[in-house]
DNA sequence: CATGAATGAGATTTCATTCAT
DNA sequence: TATGAATGAAATCTCATTCAT
């Protein structure tokens, strides 16, 4: 996988690939049929525990905000700049070619990431936490800023470092209003 | 530059090239010291008009909330859903690979707009329109929503269409609070 | 076999016999020392069968023509259009790329065959069934046909199909003489 | 084609192929699709001349058994034992897994012979120089010894060297009766 | 005896690049 | 300046063979 990141899909060599995993390149197609199955079943394969993860959410206690706070610095920590967040740029970059992807992608952690967000934002509405009410139907806008600092990372760090963490407290102010600091 | 976006860069074939454009593939090598150049010079000249055309705004009439709507949907038009919206696809997809294309888009594009939006940004504070002081430290926020647009239509548009008008108004009234329909 | 009989040798699969053969591809090396092997002493357990049968012929009893008849008859059944069929084929096939393959096939089949019909013939000249003396030195005229339709069978078929037994019976009687139908 | 002759399709190498062309192995993908096309191809190249030989007979003067004889003494000397003879033996091999090439077989040279012959076995009959009226149905019988012949030499020359001319000859007296010599 | 995972040499095929015309 | 045939390195994939269990 960490090849395919680096490399994209048609760039990568299976010779590399073989390598890295310690075997010879005829055993590579002992577990796939081609390069096209390895590639989508190693997406499948990489996806799945970090759909676990999101389904497995700490139970909601505290405020609405408390809640996507701890989401948002999870999401920083194990997410942002790291392997997971390249994997995301990987399908942004490989989906339109492998719509099978896009699909698994869409199905696994888009859609059920919207739905979960989109609760949030209901009881943080109900709760009086949120003003706007349109947010809930399109809880993107949450998310937004954390899906460009993942891209921002792996595109512009080198030119124009993003702090991440600061930038998605300012978004999360900017929705449910200004925090009064102690 | 069609070939590009639509297969990426390992996988577009000078011969297609080539055939799309009319000549032979030695050709090719009278304009283009190689493949990666022709990637790059090819982004280049596509990004420039999309540059003057940043810089040729209009002039700044009427409230801050006017000049941003009149972007947002400009944006809307010409960049989501577009071929120009795949070209950003693309860079995100090929940077990591291309850092001179990275460094291209960023220097001329990305720094840009986001000087763009900060100024923006800082007048609408001035202006009261906006109440988020610290959104003038990361005009990504404001932007975010159009990217997830874009990235959005190309990956997922089939599973789930997204209204991007709707929810850029609805990122609106967010940031300057809900507009009062007459 | 059939797979060999199927293929050829070079596009035989050692994966394909060995699940046909309902076992391991690895035991198939406990019993041959590799492909070549295995392919020259199939063909030879083939034939023998094919051997003992023609060795044992019935005993010599009405005119020449009815034990030529009874051979061709036979032949008829049970070569011309079958699996044994092929067998001819592949070895016309393979013949040349294995020479101890054709050795044997001449060995055990030809040469024998070869001799048996010349006792046959010259039996028939002696008893004045037969008028050509000289064909004695060329059983292979007498055989011909029954070959040539062994490869009919399986090159034409399709497009023509021939009665195979119909032309054994015209050249018999271009050999013996019409026989007077009662 | 002599290293498909040679070797048979499936052991046949594209590197030999290229080499003894006298062009590098990428060349080879500039004339035919794939190494399936170029073998049905180059068949086809190869019978061609055949053809145009076979169609372009020499005028029917004299009797029809000095016409067979003709065509029988062209038949020794260009095609048994020769690479032309070898061609008759591949497409016997590799027919059954090329069923188009078998097909074209049997469309330009098979079909177009057995009328040929059929022709001049009934202008034998005609001119009392046949006796056996039923050959005419069945040409193949004409024919299947020159085939026998051909396989012969490539097979089984090496252990019993056949006289093929004198077989040829003692058949067409089977045919056409015993030739008073003067 | 039997297995079957692993090997790695080698086969076909692709494609960016060159160069004589 | 343009061509396009030719190149050959390199990529994917196959498969006979081995060997630890």
């Amino acid at each position: 996988m960490d090849e395919f990141i680096a490399r994209g899909f048609a760039a990568t060599r299976l010779d590399e690939i073989a390598k890295r995993a310690g075997v010879a390149k005829g055993t590579i197609y002992l577990h796939f049929k081609d390069k096209e199955s390895m590639f989508e079943e190693l997406v499948r394969t990489v996806i799945v525990p970090v759909v676990t993860r999101l389904t497995t959410l700490p139970p909601p206690t505290g405020t609405v905000r408390d809640l996507v706070e701890t989401f948002a610095s999870n999401f920083l920590k194990e997410v942002i700049g790291t392997r997971r967040g390249d994997l995301v740029r990987l399908i942004v970059a490989e989906g339109p070619r492998f719509p099978s992807v896009a699909d698994f992608y869409y199905r696994e952690v888009v859609s059920r990431g919207i739905a979960g967000m989109r609760a949030l934002i209901e009881l943080g509405i109900a709760r009086g936490e949120i003003r706007e009410k349109n947010l809930a139907r399109f809880p993107q806008i949450l998310v937004a800023p954390a899906m460009i600092a993942v891209i921002w990372q792996s595109l512009f760090a080198r030119h124009a470092p993003l702090d991440a963490q600061e930038m998605l407290r300012v978004h999360l102010d900017l929705i449910f209003g200004e925090r009064r600091t102690t």
